[in-house]
DNA sequence: GCGACAG
DNA sequence: ATCTTGTCGC
């Protein structure tokens, strides 16, 4: 399965080019840091595609740290963008952001299934929408784009660093289950490592998929039968 | 030149 | 991401 990937429709080499380098701007408005105060609530952010030229995103709000679920919505759009490696967030973030816009609750930080700054050029889709929101945000991912790792303990809460060739730790591989493949945590902006991987963890209830990102796709199939 | 490649 | 059935292990 992830084994072989069949070669889909061939990506525009200028629009490729132009888009990196927008992306390479945008890295250098990325910060770390830990987060100003404990979060009261935690939003979890998915997209899905009902159809292969519609996008669905979802945001889910959750209270922190009873994890009680406040607020859910969602907002659909054409599809612009084929998805390339790499390039993720100028597919996605266009339709994600118009579903933040519905948020009344807005949160104090953003789980996205995705990665940070576990990508090639330090700028996954999670850093991406932190920095176009200028909101606290980390990535979620259950597949990794780039870099290296030990695989972690088989039990849950193991975890193991995410490096570049030179050594840049890029994120944590982080077991939330027990004997269940590892999730790739990285911060976004205006979050750090820790921040990352500790509300991670303290969002497990039991589940491979800590409860912001695991509800955000839950809700996505309840939305995607709402549309017709 | 040969792999790797979020969702 | 999406299409898809049965199947293994706790």
């Amino acid at each position: 399965m992830a084994y072989y990937r069949p070669p889909g429709p061939p990506a525009d080499p200028l629009i490729v080019r132009e888009l990196t380098q927008l992306q390479d701007t945008m890295r250098a408005e990325v910060r770390q840091e830990p987060l100003q105060c404990e979060p009261a609530f935690i939003a979890g952010c998915d997209s899905s595609f009902p159809t292969t030229d519609t996008i669905l995103s979802v945001f889910v709000v959750l209270q922190f740290p009873s994890l009680e679920l406040v607020e859910k919505v969602y907002h659909t759009s054409a599809v612009t963008l084929p998805y390339i490696p790499g390039l993720l967030s100028f597919r996605e973030a266009p339709n994600v952001l118009l579903a933040y816009e519905k948020l009344r609750q807005k949160p104090d930080i953003i789980m996205v299934d995705g990665h940070g700054i576990a990508h090639p050029r330090r700028m996954g889709i999670a850093a991406h929408i932190g920095v176009m929101l200028d909101v606290p945000t980390f990535g979620v991912a259950k597949q990794k784009l780039t870099g290296s790792f030990q695989e972690p303990a088989p039990t849950r809460g193991s975890l193991s660093p995410l490096t570049d060739r030179s050594g840049e730790l890029l994120g944590e591989v982080v077991r939330s289950k027990d004997k269940v493949l590892p999730l790739f945590v990285s911060p976004g902006h205006r979050c750090d490592q820790a921040t990352a991987t500790r509300l991670t963890l303290a969002c497990l209830r039991g589940y491979k998929l800590p409860e912001p990102t695991r509800l955000a796709d839950h809700w996505a199939e309840e939305f995607k039968k709402e549309l017709r």
